[in-house]
DNA sequence: TTTGTTGCAAAGGGTTTGCAGGAGA
DNA sequence: TCTCCTGCAAACCCTTTGCAACAAA
């Protein structure tokens, strides 16, 4: 399997990205976590050498441009980071209440697109989509309480 | 008719604000405009007694929580500011080229949702859809070119 | 007169940049 | 060896805050 091709195992080498410790600790970071993570979560949490915070806002910079991650900025205004794990149009959805995060798919959002352009008579190019919600586990428990 | 329910023409007095020139003016901006404009931009263009830069900052904060003005981020990471006619829950639509705005209602958004809650577990309390595209004047040319 | 608002200036804080040293390939 | 990348520190710049003067009601 070609390395550009497997999503959820970004190819440094493939994007014509030098291999380095600081790269891989980012991607590790993203990889792990399943919540958005601000640029300094993302920091401390690289394992072993730290690594400045230019070099994190620089490679998210490039990773957002690959498609391997992609910012988020919530309700309190600040900037968030995201892994991808495909990397064709999709959403992501989050959980209010533990900050939990899944990608959903375009689904049915196409139609109620070509419906808006006949209503307002603008070319629809492109779109971006924040859900904001309870995950099936927050839920249950604001259920119980 | 009440003044709190007159769309495009928010009422200071019943939002329980005084009524100053400074508000005034920057409302006047907003209206006056039909793409989202920045902060500093609406500073500029406050008519005669220029106000400072923190009340444009401070009032800016209170029209959207009143939900008169609505801040939108582009994709060139600026915080950008358009009124908003209708109270209730709508979207914008922008367009790319010229960067006018459109309002358009929530249209067939929320069924699509539905299936998306099913799909996912997840309960979705609430979203922020952005719009981007070709508005139907820019169209027209860019069919011409 | 009372109290919300404004203006100024300064502080704040997240993000970016310059540059020299370091390390992939 | 040749570039690309990193780290440090400083610069940037947008945004917020403190406080005294001001003005709406």
């Amino acid at each position: 399997m070609a390395d550009s091709a497997t999503p959820g195992t970004p190819s440094l080498r493939a994007a014509g990205m030098r291999q380095t410790p600081q790269r891989e600790g980012i991607l590790r970071v993203l990889k792990d976590s399943d919540r958005p993570l601000t640029v300094e979560e993302i920091w401390e949490r690289i394992p072993e050498r730290r690594s400045g915070l230019p070099t994190v806002y620089r490679n998210l910079e490039r990773f957002v441009r690959e498609g391997w991650a992609e910012s988020i900025l919530g309700g309190d205004q600040v900037m968030r980071f995201v892994r991808c794990d495909s990397r064709h149009h999709h959403h992501h959805l989050q959980c209010e209440r533990c900050g939990r995060t899944a990608e959903v798919d375009a689904c049915g959002l196409d139609e109620s697109l070509r419906n808006l352009e006949s209503l307002s008579g603008f070319k629809i190019t492109r779109h971006q989509l924040l859900l904001f919600g309870l995950c099936s586990a927050c839920s249950a428990e604001a259920a119980q309480a």
